[in-house]
DNA sequence: ACCTGAACACCGTTCAAGT
DNA sequence: ACCTGAACACCGTTCAAGT
C-alpha cells in the first residue's frame, strides 16, 4: 500500500547543497555548542534524514572543514584591494573583520584554529593577504613570515578572548577557592584588573599595535 | 552464589587518581586522537570501568579541564625565576618550553587553547610569567598586555604548526586541483617555498624576534 | 568511599533500497 | 542522482547496587 507523500513539516523543498548544509551547521553550532552540534539535529533542522548529509559530505569531520573555510570567507576582504589606502591600515581593516567573525561565531570559531583548510576561501584570503603586504614593500619569504606573525597573534587574541567568556566549552567547576590561596600568587592578584573581560579591548588594542609595530619594523631591513 | 575475586587482566590495583586518570588520558589522546577519546576506552586503558572515572571528574569536560592544566604544568617553569639571567632571556626560555609541549603533545595541546582555565597549575604559570615580566620592569596593567601579546602569539604559532602538520585532526580530502587553479593566486604560489613545514622554524624564530621586539620597546615607555 | 554493571538516550556511519 | 531508514557498533551519563 504506497504511503501518500508527507508534506506539511518541511514545505521548503529546496534542494541540498554543500552551502546550505554548512551555514545550517553553523547556525546550529552557534545556538546549541559545538559539543552538542550532530549529524542527526543537523538532519533534522534541514527537514532531510541525517543520512543525506554523507552525499555532500563523505564525513562528519570533512563537514567540519567546509564550516571553517565558511567561516573564513566571511571575512571581510574588500578592504584588501582598495586603493589609495595606505597597507598598514588594509591590514588593520582585515584583522578587525577577522575579530569580528570570531565574536559573532563563538562556538564555530575555533574549528577555524584548529583544522587545516586547504579551499578556495582560504586561498581568497591568502591571496588578498599577500597582496596588502607586497604592496607594504615585503617580498614573499617576508610576506609569509609577517602574516604568520599577524595571524597567530590574533588567532591566539581571539581564542583567549572566547575561551574566558566561557564562550567555547560548557563551562565546568570553577576551582575551589581553598586550593587557591591568593596570598601565594601575589602578582597575578595584583594584575586581576586588567586580566578581566572588561580590559579585553584594551589588551587586544596593545597586541595589535606591538605586532604593527614589529611590522613596521620587518620592512625596515 | 559469590562469585571468585577476578584478578590477573589487571594485576596493577594502584588506585585510581585524578593525576593517574589525566595522564592515562593524555596518553591514549596522543595515541589515538581526540575525536578517538572516550571514557570507555579510558578505563579499558585503566583496567576500570568508565564508570569508575566520574567518581573523579563529574563530567568528560571537566577531565578535558584537568588534561589542559596537567599540559600547562608540563611547562618548564625552572628558568622562569632564575638568579642573574636577564628577564627577556627567562621570557624566551618559557616560551620555548611551551612550544615544546605543544611539538611533544600535538593531539591534547589544543585542549589548552581551547578551555578556559582555573587550576594550581594555570595559577604557577601565570605567577611565575608576571614574575619575569616585574623583573623585567613592567608594572601590573603592562605586564597583563606583555602576557597576552606573547601568549596568544605563542598559542596561535603552536596551533598553526600542529594544524599544519593535521596533527590534530584526521586528515580529511584535500581541495580538487580544478578548484585552486594556481593561476588564480600568483602572489600564494610565489610564497608557496616559505608556507611549507621547512620553513616553520624559520617563521617561529622571526615571529619571537618581532614579538620580543615590541616588548622591549613597550618597556620603554 | 570507591567501584561496578545494567540501562537509557543518544552518536557516526554502512548498506541495501527506494524514487 | 539524490534521498531514505533500518541496522551496527559505538558514545556519555543515570542509577541502584555492591564492597
Amino acid at each position: 500500500m504506497p504511503r501518500a507523500p508527507r508534506r506539511g513539516a518541511s514545505t521548503r523543498r529546496q534542494p541540498l547543497t554543500r552551502e546550505r548544509i554548512a551555514d545550517a551547521a553553523i547556525e546550529l553550532i552557534e545556538r546549541e555548542g559545538l559539543d552538542e552540534f550532530s549529524t542527526r539535529k543537523l538532519g533534522a533542522e534541514l527537514g532531510c534524514e541525517a543520512m543525506s548529509i554523507y552525499h555532500h559530505f563523505p564525513s562528519k569531520g570533512d563537514l567540519l572543514d567546509a564550516i571553517a573555510s565558511r567561516l573564513l570567507g566571511k571575512v571581510d576582504l574588500s578592504s584588501a584591494a582598495e586603493e589609495g589606502v595606505v597597507p598598514e591600515l588594509r591590514l588593520v581593516r582585515v584583522i578587525r573583520s577577522y575579530r569580528e567573525v570570531a565574536r559573532t561565531h563563538p562556538r564555530s570559531f575555533p574549528l577555524l584554529a584548529l583544522r587545516r583548510l586547504n579551499s578556495v576561501e582560504a586561498m581568497t584570503f591568502l591571496e588578498a593577504f599577500f597582496g596588502i603586504l607586497r604592496d607594504a614593500g615585503f617580498d614573499p619569504e617576508r610576506s609569509t613570515d609577517v602574516f604568520r606573525l599577524l595571524g597567530h597573534w590574533a588567532t591566539g587574541a581571539a581564542l583567549s578572548e572566547l575561551a574566558a567568556r566561557s564562550q567555547v566549552a560548557h563551562p565546568t567547576r570553577t576551582v575551589p577557592a581553598s586550593e587557591v590561596d591568593p596570598d601565594r600568587y601575589p602578582l597575578t592578584r595584583e594584575a586581576t584588573p586588567w586580566l578581566l573581560a572588561s580590559h579585553f579591548d584594551a589588551t587586544f588594542e596593545f597586541g595589535l599595535r606591538s605586532v604593527l609595530d614589529a611590522v613596521r619594523r620587518a620592512r625596515g631591513k
